[in-house]
RNA sequence: GGACGUUUAGCUCAGCUGGGAGAGCAUCUGCUUGACGUGCAGAGGGUCAGCGGUUCAAGUCCGUUAACGUCCACCA
């Protein structure tokens, strides 16, 4: 590939993400970095023991654009991916997206009803032309968008959840549960969603707490002896009761076991029943039961074998059964039922009630629960081993405590309702014989029974839940049901990088289905993240319309700023705000590595520079390359962890500390003298160690400063991740360059207190035991201290020298007329009685017999250090006062 | 009703397996130091929500209380 950056070594003064990312995406894109294959299989293969490492992605939904959500799962994604490739491993991450059957067909309604087009008008082929059409479009631009994240994917084996293979897999998965028993279809009260006009799952129906009224209600008895009080806040529903019901150990019903009540306005005998779901002391503790339109009623008729009357259509509109309220909206019909029970003084009182109502999770409509024919997984057999699995640590969540989640909610799991009467979908692998009443589910479209012979067949006309399909992605984009090389090496993937608000409907489901299909967990690691929320918390949403777009924010401080802010400052499982401080903040950090790159390029100017350390290295040089040698070992113990924020935090500190305020500037007077070109090796060196660390997190910057500093190989992102290495551990020369630049601090923190500024420089003299320490760091007192001169040596004696005490060492340096005696005295006073108390604090703890006996040796020996160098110091401190009288 | 999370500097948040509190932003003071003012050098600011316990040692572990938040359940 072409070396995509500037040739000249001249970059702009400020980093410009614009003109960078597109180009750099291209290169990479180009030069086929991100492509992922098999290996082991040949015995060609260059790299037969080569590693995987696996990341499906969550597919987007093709009726998406990218939001935050999107832009922190990806961006984890791509930290996780990008480190694992240099690391090494074969990283695949494989991308693609999801139809989104319920979400996509409710968007295309929606649009042809804007050309004033009902779905039934285009029929069913006409309606999938359409949806094909808009997958075509909208697929695509989802994509493009994760390309501007820098997102590393394998797009040439990009998915679709609808595609030929995942189709395949599908049906194929459909049958095989089928033939299992494991799939069945039967009439069951599933929740209905009268606006999509479909069933949904009951991890679809979200709960929301409604102000609502309590409607107390007079049911006679039959024989005309009285009559129960019963409470409801769906009057309307009265119309399809079948009984009413009391708990069995109640005592104020216990006689009325067994009687009838008359059902008013219906006119109807139903039977009162005993059965413990009663609660006795909520409500009246009598319950009117509804077997039809209510979930628990529905158990209650199937225990007593009640007849279910349904009288609310799919519509949401009374029907038939509901005599003179057909037709009615349920609204319309419960104030007419409730005003008619108050005419004939069936209505004793109403009062307000609070209580959760069910919602659909698309679209916010009042669910229905409603009896009808539909498609189930039965699930107890599957989440055994999903549980399982869990529990033996085959899969791992992290944080741990999402573990818990997960089993409360296999443990508690009830049958999954899977079929959904929509277009935009998997077709439902089910022929009925209209002749024999036959039921075929098979691989192959039949065109006869098998069992009567007849060819009139017709399909389901039902499509499968869109997480039916997503819950097999992990294999299913690996080729599956065919034994592919990918599968059998990619499969199990390692990661999965998700959200905890989609658990329960999909990671729990690729759970299972991949135990049950392929006989091994999909994933090793799930790696759950929190929500991305406004700058006051809030979730971001598009009704209250305070979603930031990502790309705008790409746009404006860079897709590096952007990532960094995401993966910085939270923790696992945690949720985060985003604030325009925070990427601003980034944003200059990635301008800061710019420039630091600047300063490297404008001082190599023409000459080669060899990639290699200098055989003869200073203690600055032993200091930083000890430093970066511990980061690179910080910076993946973290990423092993998951825990990139703080992964994130040390290299912001090394870069912007360590390495530029201290290392560069230390460099700067070496750099004009002879020992130039060992300066510059390594701060290419350690400039190079910090690209490769900094990569995953920023790619884009990180690639083009790579590119135009003298380098080996043709892309960062392919470079070797840096390692530990014992060579380059320099524990002495870390803790000289600490006595130094402490007492450069110290010097400075002086000059600040008594401004004054840089250009009035001064001798400074400096009596310490470290002598030669000191003298090897002469020169960064002059740059870093503004010291004209250095003197280091014993017994100075300064008339109106300001001094300044460290643990190693007195400063002295001659301003005598910025120098007030008096404040000098107090000044070194203030610092003794500082020191003192820290001593005595230290001393305390020494004086503990149980503290030296029970602490580790390495803490006791750290305290004993520690009094040493504050005794060290208070003596220093007690000479300069000495010397000031 | 059950489970979980959060509570640390004015604000937003780190602080991993207990060893003596950090960052960014904000505030204040200096600085035309030849990479960067998207910068440099400094400063101020915290009884780590309350209470109790374990320990030589607690922001960190245990218990408990409170406030806020989330998820699950669904008492009609």
């Amino acid at each position: 590939m072409e070396n995509p950056a500037q040739k000249d070594r001249q970059l702009p003064k400020k980093y410009n993400p614009g003109e960078v990312e597109d180009r750099i995406y291209r290169f990479w894109e180009e030069g086929g970095y991100f492509h992922a294959v098999p290996h082991g299989k040949s015995s060609k293969d260059p790299d037969p023991d080569k590693t995987p490492y696996t990341i499906v992605i969550p597919p987007p939904n093709i009726t998406g654009e990218l939001h935050m959500g999107h832009a922190l799962d990806n961006t984890l994604q791509d930290i996780l991916i990008r480190w694992r490739r240099m690391q090494g491993y074969e990283a695949l991450w494989l991308p693609g997206t999801d139809h989104a059957s319920i979400a996509t067909e409710a968007k295309i309604v929606e649009a042809l009803a804007k050309e004033g087009i009902k779905k039934e008008d285009l029929g069913r082929k006409g309606f999938l032309e359409r949806a094909w059409a808009w997958k075509e479009r909208y697929g695509s631009r989802i994509i493009s968008q994760l390309k501007k994240l820098g997102s590393s994917c394998d797009w040439e084996r990009e998915r679709f959840t609808m595609d030929e293979g995942c189709s395949r897999a599908v049906r194929e998965v459909f049958v095989r549960l089928y033939e299992k028993g494991l799939i069945y279809r039967g009439e069951r009260i599933i929740n209905w969603c009268t606006t999509c006009h479909t069933s949904i799952s009951d991890a679809e129906v979200e709960f929301e707490e409604t102000d609502s009224v309590f409607y107390h209600l007079r049911y006679p008895l039959a024989d005309g002896s009285g009559y129960l009080e019963l409470a409801t806040t769906r009057p309307e529903t009265m119309l399809g009761d079948t009984a009413v019901a009391v708990h069995p150990d109640d005592e104020r019903y216990a006689a009325f076991v067994g009687r009838n009540v008359i059902l008013p306005i219906v006119n109807k005998e139903i039977p009162v029943i005993a059965d413990t779901y009663v609660e006795m002391d909520f409500g009246t503790g009598v319950v009117k039961i509804t077997p039809a339109h209510d979930t628990n009623d529905f158990e209650v008729g199937l225990r007593h074998n009640l007849p279910a009357v349904t009288v609310i259509d799919d519509r949401g509109y009374m029907n038939e059964l509901a005599g003179k309220y057909q037709g009615m909206s349920i609204m319309e019909c419960r104030k007419a039922i409730v005003k008619e029970l108050e005419e004939q003084g069936y209505l004793i009182k109403t009062e307000p009630i609070r209580h959760n109502v069910g919602l659909c999770y698309r679209c916010g409509t009042v669910v229905e629960p409603r009896i009808s024919l539909q498609w189930f997984v039965k699930m107890k057999p599957l989440a055994a081993p999903a549980i399982e699995a869990v529990k033996k640590g085959e899969t791992r969540f992290v944080p741990e405590r999402f573990e818990k989640v997960y089993f409360h909610w296999l443990e508690n799991i009830k049958d999954w309702c899977i079929s959904r009467q929509l277009w935009w979908g998997h077709r439902i692998p089910a022929w009925y014989c209209s002749d024999c009443g036959e039921t075929i589910v098979s691989r192959k479209d039949p065109d006869k029974c098998p069992k009567c012979g007849s060819a009139k067949l017709a399909q389901d006309e039902d499509v499968l839940d869109t997480w039916f399909s997503s819950a097999l992605w992990p294999f299913s984009t690996l080729g599956w049901p065919d034994k592919t090389p990918e599968l059998e090496y990619f499969y199990p993937t390692s990661t999965l990088v998700t959200g905890y608000d989609i658990i329960f409907f999909w990671v729990v489901r690729m759970m299972f289905s991949g135990l049950e299909q392929m006989g091994q967990v999909p994933f090793r690691t799930v790696f759950i993240h929190g929500l991305v929320r406004d700058a006051l918390g809030r979730k971001m949403s598009k009704s209250l319309g305070n979603g930031i777009d990502p790309l705008e924010i790409i746009k404006e401080y860079g897709a590096d700023a952007l990532r960094f802010t995401l993966a910085t400052g939270n923790s696992p499982g945690n949720d985060m705000r985003f604030t325009y401080e925070k990427v601003e903040a980034y944003r200059n950090f990635a301008n800061k590595i710019w420039n630091a790159a600047r300063f490297i390029l404008l001082n190599i100017g023409d000459s080669e520079v060899e990639l290699s350390l200098p055989d003869v290295l200073e203690i600055e040089d032993k200091w930083i390359l000890s430093r970066l040698n511990s980061l690179a070992a910080e910076v993946t113990e973290n990423l092993e962890k998951f825990e990139l924020g703080i992964a994130v935090q040390k290299l912001y500190d090394f870069i912007w500390d360590n390495f530029c305020d201290w290392y560069i500037e230390l460099s700067k007077p070496r750099l004009q003298g002879e020992k130039a070109d060992s300066a510059r090796r390594v701060l290419v060196y350690v400039m190079t160690g910090i690209l490769k660390l900094l990569h995953p997190f920023m790619p884009f910057i990180t690639e083009e400063i790579w590119q135009s500093l003298p380098h080996q190989g043709e892309t960062l992102m392919k470079s070797d991740w840096p390692v530990y290495q014992e060579s380059l551990n320099f524990p002495a020369e870390e803790r000289e360059m600490e006595r130094i630049m402490e007492a450069i601090r110290a010097i400075r923190n002086r000059r600040a207190e008594m401004n004054v500024p840089p250009s009035r420089k001064a001798p400074v003299f400096i009596e310490t035991a470290f002598a030669d320490t000191f003298r090897r760091g002469k020169i960064f007192f002059e740059r870093l201290a503004w010291a004209s001169s250095v003197e280091i040596g014993a017994g100075f004696d300064i008339d109106g020298a300001v001094s300044i005490v460290t643990a190693d060492a007195t400063i002295k340096i001659p301003m005598r007329e910025l120098v007030d005696k008096d404040a000098e005295r107090a000044r070194l006073n203030r610092e003794k009685e500082n020191a003192k108390k820290q001593l005595d604090s230290v001393l305390a703890r020494l004086n503990n017999p149980s503290f030296v006996e029970k602490a580790p040796a390495e803490v006791v020996r750290s305290a004993r250090e520690e009094a040493e160098r504050l005794r060290e110091k208070l003596s220093l401190l007690e000479q300069s006062l000495a010397g000031l009288s």
